[in-house]
DNA sequence: TTGACAACTTACTAACTAGTAAGTAAAATT
DNA sequence: AATTTTACTTACTAGTTAGTAAGTTGTCAA
């Protein structure tokens, strides 16, 4: 019964980690009201429906995201650190025990998921497609990187990897991630 | 009310497709016993809980795994030709619609299935990338493929791009998982 | 001091979940 | 012909699910 400052911020801390860990189809209200020692009510009065509970989180997933690559931070990094910054995130969430990539997460339930969270799921994967897909171009034309074929086909490539990658490590172990990463980088740094 | 001949075998494939389209918690007794036509006990009399239906479905998918790459149909192919029958693997789960592999079905939902699922599912992941491993060694001493590093990390990378390229289709579309195999292809052919 | 509003709780519903026990009808075995 | 076994059905349970309606309490502004 302790006094939150912020629920809603909570909610949606505790929702996308339940998310990352469960997946979609695993996790209830009953699961976020009683690690936050309120009511299930109390979950439905700050997010009526599970659906919008969904969007909200892949929602500030999204401008969250938008707000790191506008940092001068990252936006100033040389090619191969921005890179690293990237496989940071995706490493990151397996050093926090065994979380999955939100859009991996949704997309392998795609199909028993709400429409609108769809919706949410296919701007966030095109967004960090994007992002990474102009980083590959820019890499390449610095000398940094090396690969064949279009810029946008060596993303979706990474991407997927490091997506299937961190499934894999929750069987297998995050040693066999950070093998994925290796190989990533032997194929691409020149 | 049609008379099935073998009715576990039914069950077994509608439980894959579910399993494949839905997830295991996106999934219920019902959804298999009305698309059967038959009553919830029905499916408990043959697979009394939802995880010994769940591992009987990955244990199917593993021994017919062994059965295909024993057979010397694929056997005697080129390592480029077995890499293509791998991918072929893959691109049909997405021709017939939509699906993604067991494996990543699974992984991304680890954490709220039944223990001995996820011993299937790393038993059959392991099974699966030992293969590719061993192919990719052999291709590459027999001049088929080239890269740097070991086998090993360019199986879970290959695999892991396959894995995430089917759950990213379902979001982004069909062409964009050619494009991930078709950038594996050229990271690998010589 | 009053009144509005935010953030809940209590108490509920209807639907669905996996799973069980007991009965039945037809086919296979003896 | 009698018995057993297979493959169910009927009828149920206990638990969980998302979601709602109405009431309560504390805070804050007028």
């Amino acid at each position: 019964m302790v006094k939150i400052e912020n629920s809603t911020r909570t909610i949606l801390n505790l929702a996308e980690s339940l998310l990352q860990d469960k997946g979609f189809n695993g996790f209830s209200y009953a699961h976020i009201a009683s690690e936050l020692g309120v009511k299930n009510a109390a979950i439905h009065y700050h997010y009526p429906t599970k659906e919008a509970l969904g969007c909200a989180v892949v929602k500030r997933y999204r401008d969250r995201f938008q707000l790191w690559i506008n940092n001068s931070r990252v936006k100033n990094l040389s090619p191969k650190d921005k890179l690293d910054w990237f496989f940071s995130i995706y490493t990151d969430m397996r050093a926090d025990k065994g979380k999955v990539c939100l859009v991996g997460s949704m997309e392998a339930e795609f199909n028993s998921i709400p429409e609108t969270l769809r919706g949410e799921v296919k701007a966030l994967h095109k967004e960090l497609l994007a992002w990474l897909q102009t980083l590959l171009a820019e890499g390449r034309d610095a000398g940094a990187f090396k690969f064949n074929g279009e810029p946008a086909n060596k993303a979706v490539l990474i991407h997927s990897s490091l997506q299937g990658g961190l499934q894999m490590a929750r069987a297998l172990g995050t040693k066999r991630f950070q093998d994925v990463v290796e190989q990533i980088k032997l194929d691409l740094l020149v």
